[in-house]
DNA sequence: CAAGGTGTTCCGCTCAACGGAATTCAGGTT
DNA sequence: AACCTGAATTCCGTTGAGCGGAACACCTTG
């Protein structure tokens, strides 16, 4: 099972109390993992059993639920697959990056990922799982903290500057207590990140995990995304080995030069 | 580019109109290839700028959509990645067939393709590309008509046998004019791919593709979904080498053994 | 500097959508 | 077979969430 290692879902409010119903049903479907009954959806919701029943049905119209013909019990449908995928196109970084993922599982045994820098986060598209007993890795759609991981600290090493104030702006989380918490310290690591041209994150975000981390650059220079490894610290070293930053990097290289980026 | 094989999205309604509108509007969001103005999105939607501009702030806050901080134009957000992997992950099979997908196009060269049997449907969850320049493919989250593709086929053969029934209630639609269109044909490619364990359907859904595809059984001998091949006729022939049968039989065997299944 | 295009906010009105109650259905249990 | 129990579903009269027209602020562009 992997290790989870995403920042908590912020939970937001607005106006619009209807299309926020719409997002709290649909996370509800996607959570669950065995179909669920209206009364049930309606009293985890806090709303009544009416009127869960009504949005259910508007949902299996379109495909955003289906309803398991046996039980008559709710489940999340198929609409969301097609649309996770379209919207995880949009950044595409991803395209780059995937066919040099498989080739750097298999080269190294590890956990593969790769990120998006969108806006000023840092998001998981894909992950490939790694050949060790004990599984690690970053499910798609996970948030990543700029300070804390790997992915996050090159992205601040190679990404727009005004990074770096959207960062400190803010206390730094301590999720472990080896993260990176003070913005000078973080300054230096950053510094020697842009330096070296990866980054590492050993026991960032989860004791005993670590990363490592590559730009993917376009054709502007611009950092885009990266790609990582992503293991435990015993085969993945705070200073891991000559073999493995060369794979990562020239992994990183190649799905940049698909990007139109050129060195130099 | 890839080639489309997938059957047209069904235009629904219900009452429940403001439901409806939060699909249209991700669909929408989803579909752009750019960031979109809310007069623009007003205008597509048939609805009222204040209205679009209402429901834009309600997806922001919660991350279905992202405003891009220079254009102010709003786009897709990152919510729906984790979402549509969430979705996609329910349906287990593509666990037990995604470690062998690799392999498979490494060894075949061909476009991979993995799809599940959800209710009547046939989804497919995921897609290697191939190695040729024309890139053949079917996009994760399309279904394929159960009579003109090769998922299909070996859907009826060794999925639950009402399916059958279900199928030909309807007129089968004639996607080429090498689609089978009558029952009593597809009855007997049907017993043809059940006694010999794999399916083909060249020229089914697009003149010149053809696709190989094997069943995935769970425990219970149940047909869960199908691994496929995916490539032009030249390359993946109306009758397969002996190579390609095998290297997809074995591949969805191997997925089989992972879902608890046993030979005999 | 007016003219025409954006995005955004305000506010009074209205009908879409709500919830309580009634109804139907499925599956036990006596 | 009759009776229950707890589920899903439908009905319908009521009402406030959310609508749209209008106003506003902010850009370009001629």
């Amino acid at each position: 099972m992997p290790v989870e290692l995403l920042s908590a879902p912020a939970p937001a409010s607005s106006d619009l109390e209807s299309v926020e119903l719409v997002f709290r049903l649909l996370e509800l479907l996607a959570a669950a993992h065995q179909p669920l009954g209206v009364t049930e959806i309606a009293r985890a919701l806090g709303i009544s059993k009416p009127r869960a029943h009504r949005h259910l049905r508007a949902f299996l119209v379109r495909d955003y639920a289906r309803q398991d013909a046996r039980t008559g019990g709710y489940e999340i449908g198929s609409a969301l697959v097609a649309l996770g995928e379209r919207a995880r196109e949009r950044f595409d970084v991803i395209a780059a990056i995937r066919p040099h993922m498989g080739p750097l599982r298999e080269a190294t045994g590890l956990a593969v990922t790769a990120s998006a820098l969108i806006g000023d986060e840092v998001l998981v598209l894909e992950m490939l799982q790694g050949m060790s007993i004990i599984e690690f890795g970053v499910r798609p759609g996970s948030r990543l903290d700029l300070h804390a991981s790997a992915h996050g600290l090159v992205a601040l090493a190679f990404g727009p500057p005004q990074l770096m104030d959207a960062v400190t702006a803010r206390p730094l989380k301590a999720w472990t207590d080896q993260t990176i918490v003070d913005p000078g310290h973080l300054e230096r690591a950053v510094a020697a990140v842009r330096r070296q041209g990866w980054a590492t994150a050993a026991d960032g975000v989860q004791v005993g995990v670590n990363a490592l981390a590559a730009p993917v650059l376009d054709h502007r220079g611009l950092c885009r995304g990266a790609v990582a490894l992503v293991g435990a610290c015993q085969s993945l070293p705070a200073q891991p080995s000559d073999e493995q930053r060369i794979l990562v990097t020239s992994a990183a290289t190649a799905a940049s030069r698909s990007l139109g980026w050129r060195p130099e």
